[in-house]
DNA sequence: GACTGGCACTCCTATTGCCAGAGTGCTAAC
DNA sequence: GTTAGCACTCTGGCAATAGGAGTGCCAGTC
């Protein structure tokens, strides 16, 4: 009975100052919402919910604001997003599934999220130690340079630029080409350095290359692993800065160590990153995320999946006083559909395509012979 | 004499205005510089000025403040941009340099402009319309969906995903990328258009390919053609944003529209492409961009090469009030350093290879007939 | 004719003092 | 446990004031 009242009050005061942005005192309160008391009820509640850190006044006699405590504790009461309406589903589902490719559907989403939430939207693209290489491309660019190309399932396409005293022969690229193809594709990516030593293991005993090219060949390896390990080369949009401006007024003058933080890709990944894999909705509230210059904002964030196996995070960036309601529930389906889109429409199978058969070199030569 | 004088004064004044980011008046000036005469000297000199429209008066008796025009006046005066120091050069030189490829010198390049001009930077991606396809992948994903790949020799690589009802068939994959290759790899990207409805029309008549193959033959070029002209999928990148916010005293609260000016693609590429093809340095001082929310801004841009040929801009978006002469000369070193980077390191040169020697329609005819 | 010193004038900015309003905490009563 | 009343506190806005910075103009000088 008490207890149940004093949860309505501080839902009460977080949905008011949610939507004024001025500090709510115990008169407006009864106004706004029947909660069949009068206003010095009220104060006595607030005065506790203040004892217990859930609220705070400003100064004497302004109204109360909720802390990131009272916020969390408002998060958690609506744990049950409410869904979005029929119309808003439908919108987005339009926009994404116009996408043609995964750059393309990474940006829609983006806006998307932006749009909708009126907030800093952040999308983290497929992550790569999450995925399976499902092709491996080596494209010479003249004589003495090269371009790794892996193609992920997940869409992603990573390139890479090798340099090597050694002239390329296309034959031998050709050759090498298969042999890393039938090495590492279909493979998790987390298996892939140790099958490259192997493979170099190999090459070495069996002197599979003339000595000639295993520099080439040795090159070639060590940027593979290079792009595949050592980078980690998780990628990261921002977009929507611009809503970050709306809330000059309650930054007091402080939206540069916002948007400096943001600047900082680590800094993004180490947010999006720290969601605990089970469950999919994430809110993080002021100080609930350490990182310097975001104390006063919450973030948003969910992960999204390909073929229910969870590959990346997206989410929204806002004051703390945000309207949490929505952007949970706009994160939460936004990411329902860019995982359906993934697995629908991004899907690399892994087809029984003859080129990734291994090749012997005789043939190799026939093929590009004619 | 006199009219020389004038000029020292308007240079002195939006040298101490960029400085200070304050009016100036009379006394401070004669303070300041040594300008051999009297403060009441001054004073009618600023009048002059004032007349002709290069400096304005926020209000009677505040300083003076350069005009847009007055800017302008100031910045072709300085037309012989001072170089950077050996120090700095060489900062740039060692960053970019160790770029991978395409993506990561973009990447770098955003970073670097930003930091040491202190300015939001955007740099536009080489254009593919001046650029040439140096391959094409068709890499399948499953039994109804393919990835269309264009490599391009400015390093860009365009995906693609199509779909079609046929069921695909990796021998006819194999050969489609052949006689695609063969009719626009090393084109200029503009002939491309044509080249394609040559081609298409060279199937048809010629029945190169069984009936049912063909509406996967007519996606697969309907998808190129779009990548190629109708998205004209130019990009650019944006980067430094949180510089914007330490002007917010200049500014009066309105960061808000020129963040969502700059998020608008289409206007940025509008402001870098409006440069003459000529001049490499373009700098566009407030009203001068006719972008609204962007009227007290300055952009300094210049074109980027790849072998003489510009291929793309990049500049710095400021407060008119910026420092023209640092931003200046750092946009035209960064420029220079990247159209190196570009011709040395990301020559996609048409090696002779044997799949994508360049042939004309003519040949093509015969090419197909044997 | 170009430059200078002086003076009156204008307008902004910062400071101060004041008042009304909003909101609280406390106490006594229901 | 709830309510009404009351004294108290603090902010925010407004007006009035003083100070300062800078200008324009005029008369005088080289």
């Amino acid at each position: 009975m008490l207890e149940e009242r004093r949860l309505a009050v501080l839902q009460a005061i977080v949905t008011d100052y949610v939507a004024t942005h001025e500090p709510v005192g115990s008169k407006g309160l009864v106004d706004r919402h029947q909660l069949g008391v009068s206003p010095a009820t009220i104060r006595n509640d607030m005065a506790s919910l203040e004892e217990e850190g859930y609220i705070t006044a400003p100064h004497t006699s302004a109204g109360r604001i909720p802390t990131d405590l009272g916020y969390r504790m408002f998060v958690d009461q609506i744990s049950q997003v409410k869904p979005l309406s029929v119309a808003e589903r439908k919108g987005i589902d339009r926009f994404l599934s116009d996408a043609v490719d995964l750059d393309d559907i990474m940006s829609r989403t983006l806006r998307l999220l932006a749009q909708l939430t009126k907030q800093v939207a952040v999308v983290q693209y497929p992550s790569l130690s999450r995925s399976h290489v499902r092709r491996i491309e080596l494209i010479p660019l003249n004589e003495h340079r090269l371009m790794i190309m892996l193609i992920v399932d997940s869409g992603r396409v990573e390139q890479r630029i090798v340099e090597c005293s050694v002239k390329i022969n296309e034959e031998l690229l050709a050759d090498l080409r298969d042999r890393l193809s039938t090495a590492i594709a279909d493979q998790p990516f987390s298996s892939v350095p140790q099958r490259l030593d192997d493979l170099e293991a190999i090459f070495n005993v069996e002197s599979t290359f003339r000595t000639e090219h295993l520099p080439l060949v040795r090159a070639v390896i060590a940027a593979i692993l290079e792009t595949v390990t050592a980078k980690l080369d998780e990628r990261v949009m921002l977009g929507g800065a611009s809503n970050l401006a709306r809330y000059n007024e309650d930054f007091p003058m402080t939206i540069q160590p916002v948007l400096e933080a943001l600047e900082e890709q680590v800094v993004l990944l180490r947010l999006l990153g720290e969601v605990g894999t089970e469950t999919k909705l994430s809110v993080r509230i002021g100080h609930e995320n350490e990182v310097e210059g975001l104390s006063s904002t919450s973030i948003v964030s969910s992960h999204y999946a390909k073929e229910s196996t969870p590959v990346a995070s997206l989410g929204v960036i806002g004051p703390t006083n945000m309207d949490y309601a929505n952007s949970m529930s706009t994160v939460q389906a936004v990411a329902q559909y860019v995982s359906r889109f993934l697995s629908d429409k991004l899907t690399f199978k892994p087809t029984n395509l003859q080129t990734y058969k291994p090749l012997d070199v005789s043939e190799l030569h026939e093929y590009y012979c004619n």
